[in-house]
DNA sequence: GTACAGGTTCCGT
DNA sequence: ACGGAACCTGTA
């Protein structure tokens, strides 16, 4: 079991829940299950400043980087609270953040966002990860790594059809032969910087602008990037009378390097806890 | 029945 | 370049 300590601003419910991952769920007794790849886990906090984590690959270094653990997030936040609106939601998403996902994974993930909801898409990816990934034991019960690009360049649409994603499964399998074909490389992805990341990545059908942010942002901890989807863009047109075209050069220049940890905040604040705009001075 | 959901593609100007 | 319809499916 691993054990982290001495924890500052981490809520492993508004970090899990907060819509940047799909494979947490929350049990009774407030424990979190998940797979990330193919490690199985239980993660939970015995108190506010400790959390717990058993998996089916106890790796530290494994585990820190995907909490990205070592991020400073008291010095994002006191710079972002300069803004009268951001406090608030800061206030109330205290301790998001944000994950360093799997490449791959964040991919397909956010390929199946496009025009959906979250219970839909964490059914479809579920659903995914049953059929085409591999079966993983832990803590007496079955889990389900996510299915590699490998797998998946193999299937046809006939194959995909039970896991009902509609129109996106032809993308799926876009991404899926271009990963494994290496005329996408993922690991050169990584080493690139955001636009030209983001040109690689939009080679991929039905990876456009927002979706090739949200994969900048949660597995590649570009954390400059803010990925406007038709929430946050409403969000904050409404919030700082912005008009429409005018909001991405907005955002950018006013967040700067934590444009992506204040759209989370956003987001969590108006999207997921369903709070009323109101505006008020910037 | 109809509207809409954390977009992208495709097809018109 | 830019705007609007179409797109699978599930749920209200």
């Amino acid at each position: 079991m691993i054990k982290l300590y001495n924890i500052d601003h981490f809520n492993l419910e508004q970090t899990f829940l907060c819509g940047q991952a799909f494979r947490w769920e929350k049990d009774a007794n407030g424990v979190f299950y998940g797979v990330v790849a193919n490690c199985a886990a239980k993660v939970y906090h015995y108190d506010q400043n400790t959390i717990y984590i058993e998996s089916s690959n106890p790796d530290l270094v494994f585990w820190s980087n995907y909490l990205n653990f070592s991020f400073d997030y008291n010095k994002a936040e006191e710079l972002l609270s300069k803004d009268k609106s951001l406090l608030a939601c800061i206030k109330a998403g205290n301790g998001i953040r944000i994950l360093r996902q799997d490449l791959w994974e964040t991919i397909v993930s956010f390929i199946i966002s496009a025009n959906n909801n979250i219970p839909r898409i964490k059914k479809i990816i579920n659903k995914m990860c049953e059929l085409f990934g591999e079966e993983i034991q832990f803590d007496g019960k079955v889990f389900y790594g996510f299915p590699t690009p490998e797998v998946l360049a193999k299937l046809d649409l006939a194959d995909l059809a039970p896991i009902r994603a509609g129109f996106r499964d032809k993308y799926i399998l876009d991404a899926a032969k271009k990963v494994a074909s290496g005329e996408v490389n993922l690991g050169q992805v990584a080493k690139l910087n955001n636009k030209t990341a983001k040109a690689e990545l939009m080679k991929i059908k039905g990876v456009g602008t927002k979706v090739a942010d949200c994969i900048l942002l949660f597995s590649l901890g570009r954390h400059d990037v803010f990925p406007l989807d038709v929430w946050t863009k409403r969000i904050v047109q409404e919030l700082y009378g912005i008009d429409e075209k005018s909001v991405p050069d907005f955002v950018c220049k006013k967040f700067g390097n934590n444009a992506g940890i204040a759209q989370q905040y956003l987001y969590y604040y108006y999207a997921i806890e369903g709070n009323k705009l109101q505006s008020s001075a910037v």
